[in-house]
DNA sequence: GTTATTCTGTGACATTGATCACAGCTGGTT
DNA sequence: AACCAGCTGTGATCAATGTCACAGAATAAC
């Protein structure tokens, strides 16, 4: 696959023509990661945006006392790294690759014209922090809620959302995350949730086989968890 | 003060001539809402976008069982509404006037003209969301910590960020929220919040008289929960 | 195929903090 | 000034869940 068929499925890229596609894409230098491998630093300025066009990344901070916070999981097609170009503040959040990982980067200036040329991809990306920044706030409304049985099932719902297939009502996750990263999403220990899995495995809510799970009734456990 | 000098405040028309400033201003309503007015409700269809003028508002959700999550308290000219006219989608919180409040509001289709004629004010509002979404992360951070002391520390830090004063290294919060709310953005209850202040108090990290809070020490006291 | 490493399951225990209950304040109203 | 409503302080209780400890599985490395 060429870097412009890569483009054309970013959402906020998808209005351009292949013309603008190609002319965007020969400014993009490609990268690989190995899993586990440091993309970005906390701290560090930010001074590149990020296209994912293999494996996936978590996005995470560290607290004061060296426990990591997921803040969200990034597959193929997603981006990163435009926070800091646009308010030109530091690095909020580390970037590690979570699997073996390809990127095309793009730079700050290229970054900056784009947003000035194709006025298209300014109101795309005003979209795109639209829907993450309503994620965040569903996160924080789960965070918030007491027990650690709801906000694990809402955790699995978003691991859904972003990594699932649908098939007739249920969803499959292919490679479910570790239990120590969806622990460190929900703000849960990695014990709860090996607890709470079984859980509502005995419940019929879900199944699991092999490093995958499947939530019976997607609507059902929606309504059931958010 | 005339509608275009409030407007002159907003981060994200602060590049506007005065000319463009007064063509938006006289496409924008006025309107007033007394202290717990709901100004917004969760699940409606989202068609205007805001500008606080006078007072304060605080943006929620309301979790399945009831309780109030607040996310954020915004003042004087801070903005609301424009999450559903950018992504589309429906509500994501509900909005309350926190104390009496006047606004000015804008309708959906001259919202958007605004952006298409003025791409500034696209990409100011870029800005703005980035600078929003980096507190979401800060405050999803703070709640996946464990212990309620810092939860609570960070949260009088956002506090302190958004309605204090500094002067002289130590800043003053004046009209703190209720016990109530500061327990509802940090996610625990007003009986631990009551307490944790007290405690503060006794390790001379904050003073309390009246409605007002003072952080002694503005650094320090980041340090210590940030 | 064996070993080594990393992940998962599960019991026991200690601790945090939610909840309930009620008394004490404070600020606004008549 | 007396009253009332809403906010705050504080003790007692108890369930939820974090932590520790270790055994069992699964996966990767050799």
């Amino acid at each position: 696959m060429s870097k412009t068929d890569h483009l054309r499925n970013v959402p906020i890229f998808t209005d351009l023509t292949d013309s603008d596609l190609t002319k965007i894409a020969s400014n993009m230098v490609p990268r690989v990661y190995e899993k586990g491998q440091m993309i970005l630093l906390e701290e560090s300025m930010g001074e590149t945006f990020f296209i994912i066009t293999q494996g996936a990344v978590k996005v995470t901070r560290l607290s004061a006392d060296g426990r990591e916070v997921i803040l969200a999981i990034l597959g193929e097609s997603d981006f990163f790294g435009e926070m800091s170009l646009l308010d030109g503040e530091g690095r909020s959040a580390n970037i590690v690759a979570n699997e073996d990982a390809k990127v095309l980067t793009l730079s700050r200036s290229d970054f900056l014209d784009c947003l000035e040329s194709y006025p298209k991809i300014a109101i795309a990306l005003l979209e795109e922090l639209a829907i993450r920044l309503r994620k965040s706030d569903q996160q924080i409304e789960s965070l918030s809620l007491s027990d650690s049985e709801h906000r694990i099932g809402i955790t699995l719902i978003r691991l859904a959302g972003e990594l699932g297939t649908i098939k007739q009502g249920h969803v499959t996750v292919k490679n479910l995350p570790y239990q120590q990263d969806i622990a460190n999403m929900a703000g849960t220990s990695r014990e709860t949730v090996s607890r709470t899995l079984k859980l509502l495995e005995d419940k019929k809510l879900v199944r699991r086989e092999n490093r995958n799970l499947t939530i019976y009734n997607y609507d059902a456990f929606r309504q059931a968890f958010a």
